[in-house]
DNA sequence: CTTTTAAATGAACAAATGTTCAGTTAAAAG
DNA sequence: CTTTTAACTGAACATTTGTTCATTTAAAAG
């Protein structure tokens, strides 16, 4: 059999994403086959060649487009005047984006290794230039005086683990909105950098 | 051939260990197969099931001896007289241990996932373990009024994931010593629970 | 209805996987 | 020197792996 009834062009290609995402992050990228991903579909392992020329080609595109979306919703997110509202933007923001996509942040974390190296550089690549948007504000607040921070970069990298750290706990149904969580964090980060 | 000049009988077990260590965090457990473990020690795949009964037990091994070395390590630290003191001495601490075992690290963090069911809930009671030590400092220094946080058991999340983050960017021969680093976050996590 | 074509099958491939085990070797014990 | 035994080899096993491709099917185009 072939081409079974109810199968239409546009749908397997966003499903073989999803099924690989959902698989990746559950198991990781070495642990899952292109059977199980095919057979989450509900296709032959044979069918996903349609949609990428290989294994590795969908682990990167996942990761891409996670990080191409991140930093085009940060884009988008009003800046505030100072460099207290910029960083109250970039840590609800942060928590609220990481937050709703858990798969894809756990894929794009742990999956890098697994990376062929010309791979790994443009998502690190990315990765820089979303950690810089963080270390850009702490700097225009110590210019400012609003902030005391000896080392912007390691500031930086602080504040990012422990907001994507939510993600290790946090859940939807929980006891805790996500207003309350950014809540909290921020008056952490804030008072982390305060001068 | 077998019995090869040079092997004695105590070291090849540690061997074995340091190995399956080192490619586990190199490239995850699920990529790295027991002949390879075996090639990086120099004997044959075989030869390793007469120091594990399976792959698994090898990474519930290293696992669960990474987080008794944890909590004994914390246990021998002196806490302090005062929350701010025992704050202080988890906070150095927590990244003095950390950062002088990547490796362990990487891997206990990593691979939880491809832990079977048993094993997971052992290695997560240890990490919940060690998880409360920190909480119960916050929670005394709320208690005395030494600290604020409304949330104590997300004050130590965020702070266990800020602390934990110096592992990926911190590297023993850069320009920031450790006891640079343990002041710097230290400070940030003096003044995020401050009263 | 007929033709075209995109989408999927299913079998095949060599290579690699975790694990077992009978046999071999060299160190330790007598 | 002889015997014992722990340590290791090397081949074998049934599965599973990523990937290719000739073939088949059903939807779209005319």
């Amino acid at each position: 059999m072939a081409r079974t009834i109810g199968s239409h062009s546009g749908t397997t290609r966003p499903r073989i994403r999803a099924a690989a995402l959902r698989l990746f992050a559950r198991h990781g990228y070495a642990a899952v086959s292109m059977r199980k991903i095919a057979a989450e579909v509900g296709v032959q392992a044979g069918a996903l060649y349609n949609y990428t020329p290989d294994k590795q080609s969908l682990l990167v595109d996942l990761m891409q487009g996670h990080m191409r979306d991140l930093l085009a919703a940060w884009n988008d997110v009003p800046q505030g005047e100072t460099p207290l509202d910029a960083l109250e933007a970039f840590t609800r923001f942060h928590i609220r984006f990481h937050s709703g996509r858990p798969d894809e942040v756990f894929v794009s974390y742990m999956e890098l290794r697994n990376l062929e190296p010309e791979n790994f550089a443009v998502i690190e690549g990315l990765r820089r230039d979303y950690e810089e948007q963080l270390e850009t504000i702490i700097r225009q607040g110590i210019a400012t005086g609003d902030f005391v921070a000896t080392e912007p970069k390691v500031t930086s990298m602080a504040v990012i683990a422990m907001l994507t750290g939510v993600n290790t706990w946090f859940r939807q149904d929980g006891r805790l909105s996500l207003d309350d969580v950014e809540a909290l964090y921020w008056e952490m980060v804030r008072k982390a950098v305060a001068a």
